[in-house]
DNA sequence: GTCGGCATACCGACCGGTCGGTGTCCAAAG
DNA sequence: CTTTGGACACCGACCGGTCGGTATGCCGAC
């Protein structure tokens, strides 16, 4: 240690200095996203991190681990947001369409975490993938509610059934990845608004 | 060998007789869809074949070249599809529809390519990944042409891109693997109506 | 004989995970 | 103030096992 300190374990100190667990979730993101979980040896997350394996092993139990957190740390922060926008007391269409735009622009903030997620998910141990799974229908069974509330005041069109439309709705959201370049001339929140006008013009009653 | 024959090399003689290169293609296939790529072992491949490590390497290079291969075959036949409906002479609505329906029913009668598709892409060879993305290119821009003809004409809104339509239509159809299942009550060709009834109603002009 | 079409034995690389050890800090005892 | 003990955070060499790929041999057809 070339750099003696009185900070308390787990306490951020500086750039390179943020909380070991931190650093290794944030490089085996990255590493992730970009070759594939099975192709990242653990080796090369420790390296990245400037850690070695020995942190790594002290902090997450196994491999798995680490690829469990960075999907569970995603899940959450998009539930609370649903949630938030859901509950609010703004007109159902206007509800509908902030929860379909902000999900599109949180899954561009973090493409990482999104590439990770449908590429990734069948690599996790059983258990853990029925853990993600039932969080991830819990989310949109929430977001489904908001279609049916709308079929059921006559808003939308109910020849379609919900889940069919809202599955229809996330897999354009989850292969956002596959093709959204930040190079590209539209901004996340256009892309998101675009997305929100198709899913809400789909839902249109047919005239 | 326990059974003698007088076939010659690379004919069918029966149900597990198939050609060589076909059944190792076709269990690869399924293996690969279940497991993932990575952690399908080549010795499960040529044991769920019927064959040897041998017979893999006398027809195939490499791991990578069974995974290109199922890939180009799906290419192939679905570029084939559209190009068939797309240039026949009916109304340009219906030509679409059927375009967006039809690949909603083969990527369900072919689930595992599918599945294989958006889960395994990126562990080809860059060289083979580039191939695969051009050819992947053509098809979309294809698609995007029949977009584009219905703007032109008045028929569909253009307030939209159209390639952000067609990203958004395609992110839908290479998600059915995660989510649709055999047991449910929709059939793939009623399924692919109404992604193609969405896609259509969400191109309608705004009111 | 020789050539395609396999089978079998084997290799070297690599990988996830383990484990005994080490430095640092703090708290209580003396 | 000094000593001591031990919890915490981490290090890094090592192991058992697996995997993609290869070298070589056999065998029937021509």
């Amino acid at each position: 240690m070339t750099r003696a300190s009185t900070r308390k374990p787990g306490e951020a100190t500086g750039d390179d200095q943020a909380a070991v667990p931190r650093r290794l979730l944030e490089h085996a993101t990255k590493l992730f996203a970009k070759k594939g979980f099975d192709r990242t040896s653990v080796q090369e997350i420790v390296e990245a991190a400037g850690v070695t394996k020995g942190a790594m092993y002290h902090y997450f139990g196994s491999k798995d681990d680490l690829l469990y957190e960075i999907y569970a740390r995603v899940l959450r922060e998009q539930t609370r947001q649903l949630e938030s926008v859901a509950s609010s007391g703004a007109p159902l269409r206007e509800r509908l369409a902030a929860a379909a735009s902000d999900v599109v622009v949180s899954s561009i903030d973090n493409l990482d975490d999104n590439t990770i997620f449908l590429q990734s998910m069948h690599q996790l141990s059983p258990d853990k993938q029925k853990a993600v799974r039932a969080e991830r229908r819990k989310y949109h069974e929430r977001f489904r509610g908001l279609v049916e509330e709308g079929q059921a005041s006559g808003e939308f069109r109910t020849d379609k059934p919900a889940d069919v439309v809202v599955d229809f709705f996330f897999g354009s959201v989850h292969h956002l990845g596959s093709w959204y370049r930040r190079s590209g001339s539209l901004t996340a929140r256009q892309i998101g608004d675009h997305y929100a006008d198709l899913l809400l013009d789909a839902l249109r009653p047919p005239g």
